[in-house]
DNA sequence: GTCAATTTTGACTAAACGGTCAAAATGTGA
DNA sequence: TCACATTTTGACCGTTTAGTCAAAATTGAC
């Protein structure tokens, strides 16, 4: 019985994800995502308080996706710019394969950084997904680093994936992009070891 | 006369822009660009013919702006190294002195990327924008090089600028961002530059 | 100061939207 | 099969919104 009403709200935030990929956030109606559901308007109101509910939820599991796929990597990873490697290349197949989340992501982003007064609860999230990857990089660094450029490389390191692979995203195929994006990505871990001065 | 009809139809651009730094587009309402522009609503329609009008003609002239900025660089910049640099520098100031039209650039990409069916009205700018990068660091590149590898460093670039400033822009204030963005700017120029086989 | 052309206005309409709730449908245990 | 608990439903309500338009306000030429 709760089986049936958990594959329901699974049902619900699979169509919510859909339709935010294809139109903007603040752009999509409840109507859209109980409609491509298949599904009743009330229903969505049975499962979450209201439309910015489904959002937050959203956005944190998608992080938490994310970050999952950030800490899966293999023994290979020893220098630095192996970790840095892997951050960018798990960014990038986050990006393909997790295409939905990716766009719920940006666009949550932006959403937090205009309408920052009521929604800290979806800032929360994006914090998260910093720290994580602080936490991942910190061991390849000496601890007295200042923490500020720790912060730093994880924006630079966050920022060059989002609008890296958005701009690539639209300009250019699949094809295009698989074929040479590694040198790009390698030269940009490159860069990043040199800022933090190794 | 007209000189009115101008002045008015300048306020409400303003306003507009005022409005899209603030909250997400598609959630500002026409009636909360013509309260900001202290103007009767049914002036907005006289001067655009709707929302998504004034949306593209805003966009548009912030693509001018920026791209204004990228051509304006002094006789220093001698190498492929020096331009890079100069387009992230530019990237950056027009982010810190044209915020608005920095975000509202960020929020239309995005738009463009969801809603591309009927919007490629509003692509013009960006495809126009991605242009000018490639012209401008093309005199420094071998002219038998990929034109595919030009267009990746196009969207490198602007993706980390809009990317990397954006993240930073919420998670530092002002002041840590002035101090010491510097030498990740440089690395990353550095790696650009190794990118193209330099 | 008058008049006509131009610009601005905000009340108005029709449509759309978020959210509610009593009723219907569905599943469960006896 | 029936009674009961849970889940789903979509018509409904109040509010908000885009867009219109006849009237008001402003401007400049004479």
């Amino acid at each position: 019985m709760q089986k049936r009403a958990k594959r329901t709200r699974k049902r619900l935030k699979k169509a919510a994800l859909d339709v935010f990929s294809e139109k903007a956030i603040d752009a999509v109606t409840v109507e859209e995502i109980t409609e491509k559901a298949d599904l009743g308007k009330g229903t969505l109101y049975q499962h979450f308080n209201d439309k910015e509910d489904i959002v937050v939820t959203l956005v944190d599991e998608a992080v938490d996706h994310l970050i999952e796929q950030l800490r899966s990597y293999d023994g290979s990873v020893e220098k630095l710019e192996d970790m840095l490697e892997h951050l960018l290349l798990a960014h990038y197949r986050f990006s393909v394969d997790c295409r939905e989340e990716f766009l719920l992501l940006f666009q949550g982003k932006l959403l937090v950084r205009l309408q920052s007064e009521t929604l800290d609860e979806l800032n929360e999230p994006y914090l998260r997904y910093l720290k994580e990857i602080e936490e991942l990089v910190s061991p390849y660094l000496s601890p007295k680093i200042d923490p500020l450029k720790v912060r730093r490389l994880a924006c630079a390191c966050a920022g060059f994936a989002f609008g890296f692979f958005s701009f690539v995203m639209t300009e250019m195929n699949k094809n295009e992009i698989e074929s040479n994006i590694k040198p790009l990505r390698r030269a940009f871990v490159m860069s990043l070891g040199t800022f933090l001065g190794r």
